[in-house]
DNA sequence: AAATTATATCAAAATATCTTGATATTTCAA
DNA sequence: TTGAAATATCAAGATATTTTGATATAATTT
């Protein structure tokens, strides 16, 4: 691929990302409420788990999202730094009057509350 | 609707205008160019009318373009001003090392040159 | 080792988006 | 007022994305 279709997948990529109410969501609650594991955002959202960890997946992809795995579960957090227009991105979400459900855990099993 | 959704709407038609390939490209160029009537961009693309005017409908719907009509034509332009996350947007696009085709006018025809 | 738990991946149906070609609308000129 | 040029819209097929349910993988506990 070449350097110019290289940079216009990456934003594409990075607007893609941006583009579905789902995945904004979850990056406003990830922003709020910092690192989470999987599990704890599927009971939050009650969402079915296919679908959760394949938007987890394209976030992360598209730069958005780090993952560190701990034994069994996965805790995905807001990347840290991000570039400058993903900055943007996140900050514009963080402004957004979007409401959001309120954070439940399943405290007995996760390691790291 | 409620406030909450209209902001998440206005959002979503933001990053869905950014995510297509064509898209970008006419941003692009039309920041390089500046105010441009359908038919030049038509020309300087190469590609069909009517796709074309469905992408410009696009990028004027979700805020980054703004249109003058003038008798027969309509010159379309990035908006002045647009707000932080739009201008973040096209920052980026400015940056990205894009191939553009040259920019063909339609001499005869258009009246401003 | 077998069962359990957390997460990831896959296939198929449902949904949304893009492209094309045809047609409509508007404006100007002959 | 007829014709031509510039632009917009529509319908249908092609393509891409999302959701779901089933299954796979990997770590942990019994």
């Amino acid at each position: 691929m070449s350097e110019h279709e290289a940079a216009l997948e990456d934003f594409l990529a990075t607007t893609g990302a941006l583009y579905d109410a789902t995945r904004v969501r979850l990056l406003k609650f990830l922003d709020l409420h910092g690192p989470l594991c999987v599990c704890d955002l599927q009971e939050s959202f009650g969402m079915i788990q296919s679908r959760l960890s394949r938007h987890l997946k394209i976030l992360k992809e598209a730069g958005f999202l780090s993952v560190k795995r701990q034994g069994r579960w996965a805790y995905y957090a807001i990347r840290s730094p991000l570039d400058r227009f993903r900055t943007a991105a996140i900050e514009e979400i963080r402004a957004l009057p979007i409401e959001l459900p309120e954070l439940k855990r399943l405290s007995e099993s996760c390691p790291i509350q």
